[in-house]
DNA sequence: GGTTAGCACTCAACTTTTTGAAGTGCTATG
DNA sequence: CATAGCACTTCAAAAAGTTGAGTGCTAACC
């Protein structure tokens, strides 16, 4: 059997399936790509492919199906250097209107393109922040909202902001004006400080504060402590999740849905199928998981020193796009806002491009480059 | 036909209903419940609560269902007065342990009891802030993130809290300390206006930012204009609406899940099926919406002066249990957060109470009343 | 060796038929 | 006004039949 068509059906294998979502015959293929040989020869291919461990049946007399393996030699065999040509111009265009926006915040842009990132591939799209509990804390604050409730505001040195509101009830001393002394005192020795080290290094003020404030302030101290015990360590946004519900995948069956969205709701379990910041600019990395919790394809990017983000789905996604498209986004919000290199201009760059470029001809096209990763098993 | 049986019958077919989810035919009715009649009077009394638009038929010969005016009959006739005490034991020791918790935050403990309801209740929970826009701004600030990015941070009198990152470039004269001043001038100018009337009021200065900016104070205005605009309209939180995907009304059609799924995505939408504030303290609401979007039913209570806290689901939900569930976490919430009466103790009230007291016999069970107001049909 | 035509077999998915349970309305009677 | 009885309706689930896409294997072919 000849390498080169072997892999040639396989890879038609892989994309039929992704398109259809259904199980590929010997046939259908024949049909659809032209392949100059006949339903047999096709058919040998398939049964080598499935000794090899590339594809799998849904029962005895069905078409095949890719399995992880499949998949995976799929993705290594990608054309990488055709992908970032390919992303839909159209994409590219409403992309560009995002960047040029009249609300040019971090936020908004990224969010926004995370919808369309999830709008066109049709998947779920997370941004996934550090543990807060690994970043530093740069501001303590205290403020009072109404006569009896008062705010801290925790800031982190990443932007990431958590608010805890607490009733205050004048009695034992403890007045906003002594709590915000309280809070001025602690926000001089803490700020600088890592999140995880708050709590011992909180601590170790407690005398100070009952002797300043007697019995209030220990009080004071215990409430803060508290609070940041439920310091989230959510630094994640989701995005199109309900899009899910919508493939033959999880339309069919409510529980494997049901189980997505659990895993969705707090994508940390999912940290460790992300792109590590080690390899920071340089690869899209592909995942797939494969436990209870159920079975995903995570392709996810670096997407600057601290975030990444990643479009979460069935194994049976359109690899191509999804890569692309991913790649894209990434690159241009990288090339836009996380870098400035020094051509660009003022307060917000992209305000001044008034013609952010469109990628047609590859001329500084970005490295590129699948990594594999394995999953667990 | 005894007006008293016609009531009681109607009574049972909605309750059986709520339990089953299946139309309710006169012989079950007459085994379950014990009514000293033959199951030809049933039919008959069915017949004419048809007749009164109370029920209605799936078709010809099956059960009946009831009608929205059906529950809202059955709402206007429940006993009240019994509710409050109807609260499951368990879930009070669970609801208690929550207020007891540690982080005795009301973000902390508001998030914890809305889980527990919507587990509870197998709804979805939604707590509902007013429009951003209405807020008043009371402070605003300019924090260094990185050598080239700043974060603003709104804060609106109720406590919402807004980020906006940007990416600054030094060009043009927009460093950091220009924009630390530029801010300094706005949130001297600015704090105490209604986030609706920044953008006219902000637009006034402009000519104050030029002179003194030249054309990168220009800039910044803009910036900080174009984030307001996307200033979030969004102040809720949405819990449980998985649970929505257990229910039979929604998870045998996809399509009515997707539409509940979205109106829960923007709940201001439903905002005009909530309680009011104008009669805070007082009433349940129970609303039932009636269009394009789905068909709810919004069981809401105003939370403080702000917030509304609103149970959503289909119409055939458990109203005993879901009243009073929220009856009782409300007033449990505004009992030890919102209000703070004289007898309560220090910072976080709470905490001082070891054992929050658990209703079992009714000694001050709060006013209660199931207010009416129709869905727009 | 690799390729192909042909054939028997498998199995899921769809359609049709059958059956039974749950329900109603109506009528005559206590 | 309540009830027993009966004829009729409808849905849902099970059973039975039909179809079609797919396979593996064998024998022949280049």
């Amino acid at each position: 059997m000849k390498l080169e068509r072997k892999d040639e059906i396989l890879k038609y294998i892989v994309e039929e399936f992704i398109e259809t979502a259904q199980p590929v015959g010997s046939k259908t293929l024949l049909e659809k790509y032209k392949l100059n040989c006949s339903s047999a020869t096709i058919r040998n291919a398939m049964a080598e492919l499935e000794k090899e461990g590339m594809l799998e049946k849904t029962h005895v007399s069905s078409g095949r199906v890719p399995s992880a393996q499949g998949y995976q030699y799929y993705l290594d065999h990608l054309d990488n250097s055709a992908l970032m040509n390919s992303v839909d111009m159209e994409f590219q265009r409403e992309f560009q209107e995002v960047l040029n926006s009249r609300s040019k915040s971090v936020e908004d842009v990224l969010s926004r393109s995370c919808q369309m990132l999830s709008e066109m591939t049709n998947m779920a799209t997370v941004v996934l922040g550090p543990k807060a509990t690994e970043e530093l804390l740069v501001s303590l604050q205290l403020l009072r909202l109404t006569e009896k409730t008062a705010m801290f505001i925790f800031i982190t040195d990443s932007g990431y902001v958590e608010k805890k509101t607490f009733v205050i009830n004048n009695k034992d001393g403890v007045t906003f004006s002594a709590l915000s002394t309280a809070i001025a005192m602690l926000s001089e020795r803490l700020v600088g400080t890592k999140i995880s080290e708050l709590e011992g290094k909180a601590k170790a003020l407690e005398p100070i504060f009952i002797q300043t404030f007697g019995r209030g302030g220990d009080v004071v101290l215990q409430a803060f402590l508290d609070a940041l015990i439920s310091f989230a360590k959510k630094r994640f946004q989701v995005y199109g999740q309900k899009n899910l519900l919508s493939l033959p995948e999880f339309s069919s069956d409510k529980e494997s849905f049901l189980s997505a969205f659990d895993a969705l709701q707090d994508p940390h379990n999912l940290e460790k199928n992300f792109a590590q910041h080690d390899d920071i600019g340089s690869n899209v990395n592909v995942a797939f998981t494969n436990d209870k919790k159920g079975d995903f394809a995570i392709v996810s990017k670096p997407l600057n020193s601290k975030d990444s983000i990643a479009i979460v789905g069935p194994k049976r996604m359109d690899y191509k796009r999804v890569l692309s498209a991913l790649e894209y986004v990434v690159y241009m919000l990288d090339k836009y806002y996380f870098s400035t290199p020094a051509s660009s201009s003022s307060l917000i760059p992209v305000s001044e491009v008034s013609n952010v470029e469109i990628m047609k001809e590859n001329k500084k096209k970005p490295a590129k480059k699948v990594a594999k990763k394995g999953g667990k098993k």
